[in-house]
RNA sequence: GCCGGGGUGUUGGAAUAGGUAGACAAUGGGGACUUAAAAUCCCUUGGGUCGUGAGGCCCGUGCGGGUUCGAGUCCCGCCCCCGGCACCA
């Protein structure tokens, strides 16, 4: 029987009709009686540029991931949702005079609608949008939590302010010293702003990371960026007056080899002790220049040390008990451990390199290399010289000893740093969340309470923030000016919105319970649903998003708000689709493929297919159109099939072994996002098929359930052209009997002196006499060992004989 | 500089308890069908070399060594690319 053409325009939305009337991928609320399985990606922003390949890419894989576990008997929540809130909506609200809410809601309708033309199997109804006022409540709600446990604050630092968006960005925003949105110059400003303490929990971020599974690599980015490190707190004596001065160490056991200390220009010490400084304008100086530099050229470019002595101020080595000069200089940082060191430049390459390049003393603590022509920094080999009652130890009992005789004698302390710095909160801007606090001169910074939330916000005339660098909703007096919850009296309202990070740190927890008035989500559904079982998502959010998420989510677990510790169990990344020229797609480059014309062209069966099948999913891989048409070209051969079905509920004897090494193949190889290969294993048994001439029913129906995770609607189609009962997405995933996988005979590599001579088929698992028997019937074989005497023999069953001549 | 991950045909990539390198695609070449084209199907497609032919031989997984009957896979020493961190004391 010739069935019609494969025309996946018409059964595409056949099927995607089908699937939204019956609702078959809604997650149930109400039958928890089987097991769940949550899949979650990363929610896209909703961009003016509408889908990018990138996002199939991810959702495709956690699609498979879905259906199949549907089949496999699971109560599955796949959702999706919106993160709205954003400075390129924003930016277009801005040129084009139009609500960022009416251009936000258009995207969402464009990216819907374009997510539907794919056939991901979302649960639609538990849609989320964090721009929306019924959501950020909550986002504004949690906040105020954090802000009752004193983690929310308030504080006057310098920031690094993007000229450009004219906003302050958190450190990790900056990328290179530019601005990671825009690309802008980033310098340094001070501003009040609203910080999180995420520090207060940086321990935990790193230890709970024994918890879950994620790629290696995102827990060694997630430690790294934390940055754990551990060592010493010393109290240096400042001559003249009773003050102490602190400073961080890794290394206490070079203690004797301090031979100056170094402040950040930024130092509180210099101006407290601003009278004893004699050249206070050279060091006013110095620091002006330094606070002009942005972070990037005080870091990144930095190569020549610079600084200034103090005249009049030293210190005592405690130690040494010797006097020690002190220094400023910018590359010490004011943000991490005390804002300043002790120097020990025969054992610090920087501290080594200002040494020399300012004429102070080196001296050798370690013995092991040569401090006069470079620091010597090794700790394992290190022998310790110069450093009375350390002399002889290595380096690690000498810091512990250290350690030791600085608590003996109230000097120091062990202590653990973090690079890890609290996350500024504040942005100035429209089109965030507002920050749900007022100032009320009586009585300080006071929560909106609870039953006036959300704060919502207003609308505006004009979304460009100040010269001041005020979010525009500073500009609306009726809107600021309010009554202080707490007293009664005249009060502000904070201006400053929350930044993109905000909605999207728990918006997975939204998705259990999304149409909840009274709280952000049910207990009962979250301890039903949560934690996420598989989270996938782009690399560029495994360091931040998943830091800041983790971080509330723990919070939200220590309040009690959420049954576990972790938000996501497992934790995989995809690699960027680039352009035909290898490029990063990018509109500039002129290389953006759109997902719409890929699915006019071949479907969106075969664009998912294709989208599994590019490469390796971790991996970043060049979009190829040619690869592209190869996939459709894969699918029209899985619609022919149906020419040539024949009767038969099982397995011909001829394709029984590749049924079941396929189906062991495909599920094991979606499981470890091994797609490609899974593809690929489909793709070799539907070219075997085909040139065997028949399928039976029963192979038929096994290929179309393997296949339908990656390409649902060609064979929910092709199921009920064949009159097979049901939906496949109603059955259960095929499984495989392992003894099946195996042929009964086998083909055994011929190797002479390691040079591969034949091959010979001998019966599975045969004794090596019955394989040497036909290995020395082999014409080849016997040609390579003619006029040899066999000096050893190796036979590794079903696989390889070897044979050693001289 | 430190920490990860990699270098395999013309291209994307397969293959790691060490055991037939190049699965599956894509390109290129040849052929069938067609008035022709598209589509489809078949053969071929790492390099070199010998042979009329069937077929054989040599080389080949970034480079140089090593272990082993046997190395893309393990060990030592390099080179290069990608990602993360980076004056973090």
């Amino acid at each position: 029987m010739a069935v019609r053409e494969y025309n996946p325009a018409e059964i595409e939305k056949k099927w995607q009709d089908i699937w939204e009337k019956e609702g078959v991928f809604r997650a149930s609320s109400e039958d928890k009686t089987k097991p769940k399985y949550y899949a979650l990606i990363e929610f896209p922003y909703p961009s003016g540029e509408g889908l990018h390949v990138g996002h199939p890419r991810s959702y495709t894989a956690l699609d498979i991931i879905a259906r199949k576990r549907r089949m496999e008997g699971y109560n599955v929540l796949y959702p999706i949702g919106y993160d709205a809130f954003g400075l390129p909506t924003e930016n277009y609200a801005i040129k084009h005079k139009i609500h960022p809410k009416i251009v936000t809601e258009k995207n969402i309708a464009r990216f819907r609608q374009q997510l539907k033309s794919l056939g991901f199997s979302f649960d639609w109804s538990r849609e989320v949008n964090t721009s929306d006022p019924s959501y950020y409540k909550w986002t504004q709600w949690i906040f105020l939590k954090l802000f009752e446990k004193g983690l929310a604050y308030k504080a006057e630092i310098p920031i690094n302010w993007c000229t450009s968006c004219k906003i302050g960005l958190a450190n990790e925003e900056v990328v290179g010293g530019v601005c990671e949105r825009c690309g802008g110059e980033v310098v340094r400003k001070v501003k009040s702003q609203w910080m999180l303490r995420i520090t207060a929990y940086a321990q935990r971020l790193i230890d709970d990371l024994d918890l879950v599974d994620y790629m290696e690599k995102i827990k060694i980015q997630q430690r790294n960026w934390i940055g754990r490190s551990e060592g010493a707190e010393v109290l240096f004596s400042i001559t003249g007056t009773d003050k102490k001065l602190s400073v961080f160490t890794t290394r206490p056991d070079t203690l004797f080899g301090a031979t100056y200390m170094v402040l950040s220009p930024e130092h509180p010490l210099l101006d407290e002790e601003k009278d004893r400084i004699e050249n206070w304008d050279e060091v006013q100086r110095y620091r002006e220049l330094a606070a002009k530099k942005s972070e990037f050229e005080r870091t990144e470019i930095a190569k020549e040390k610079t600084g200034v002595p103090l005249q009049g101020l030293t210190a005592i080595n405690p130690a040494t008990g010797k006097e020690i000069p002190i220094w400023i200089s910018d590359y010490v940082l004011m943000s991490y451990g005390t804002g300043a060191i002790m120097a020990v430049p025969g054992h610090d390459t920087r501290d080594w390199e200002f040494a020399k390049k300012f004429g102070l003393p080196i001296v050798e603590v370690v013995a092991g290399g040569d401090v006069t022509k470079e620091a010597f920094v090794d700790t394992e080999t290190g022998t310790m010289v110069n450093s009375g009652f350390l002399n002889g130890l290595q380096v690690l009992e000498a810091i512990e000893k250290m350690i030791a005789w600085l608590e003996e004698k109230g000097l120091g302390k062990a202590k653990v740093n973090y690079k890890l710095r609290d996350w500024v909160f504040s942005r100035q801007h429209y089109w965030g969340e507002p920050i749900p606090l007022v100032y009320c001169e009586k009585c300080g910074w006071v929560p909106v309470p609870e039953d006036q939330l959300p704060v919502t916000l207003p609308d505006v005339e004009n979304y460009v923030p100040n010269e001041e660098g005020e979010s525009p909703l500073a500009n609306l007096s009726e809107w600021v000016n309010t009554t202080c919850p707490a007293c009664g009296g005249p009060a502000k309202r904070e201006t400053d919105t929350m930044p993109n990070w905000a909605g999207s740190s728990w918006y997975f927890l939204r998705y259990c319970d999304p149409h909840n008035d009274n709280e952000f989500a049910n207990l009962e559904e979250l301890n039903y649903w949560t934690p996420v079982d598989w989270y996938n998502g782009g690399m560029e959010h495994t360091t931040l998003h998943l830091l800041y998420s983790r971080f509330w989510h723990k919070f939200l677990y220590d309040l009690g708000c959420v049954p576990t510790p972790e938000p996501y169990m497992k934790r995989t990344s995809h690699g960027m689709i680039l352009g035909e020229n290898h490029e990063k797609m990018s509109k500039s480059r002129g290389n953006v493929i759109n997902p719409d014309d890929i699915i006019n062209e071949v479907g969106a069966d075969a664009f998912r297919v294709y989208e599994m099948f590019i490469g390796a999913f971790d991996q970043a891989i060049p979009w190829s159109q040619q690869g592209l048409k190869g996939c459709r070209r894969f699918l029209d051969r899985v619609w022919r099939l149906q020419d040539i079905v024949v009767d038969g509920d099982g397995y011909s004897p001829k394709f029984e072994t590749a049924m079941h090494r396929t189906i062991k193949k495909v599920s094991e190889d979606y499981e470890r996002m091994k797609f490609n290969t899974a593809v690929a294993a489909m793709m070799t048994l539907t070219n075997d098929i085909h040139n065997a001439g028949s399928i039976t029913r029963g192979e038929m129906r096994t290929l179309l359930m393997l296949l339908n995770p990656v390409a649902p609607h060609i064979t929910e189609e092709m199921w009920q052209n064949l009159g097979f009962p049901g939906t496949i997405y109603r059955q259960k995933w095929p499984t495989w009997d392992e003894a099946k996988t195996v042929e009964d005979m086998v083909e055994v590599a011929v190797q002479v002196n390691g040079k591969l001579r034949g091959v010979v088929n001998v019966a599975r698992g045969a004794s090596q006499e019955e394989a040497k028997a036909v290995v020395m019937e082999h014409e080849a074989v016997q040609r390579a060992l003619l006029g040899k005497n066999v000096v050893k023999e190796i036979y590794i069953t079903d696989r390889i004989y070897s044979i050693v001549v001289k």
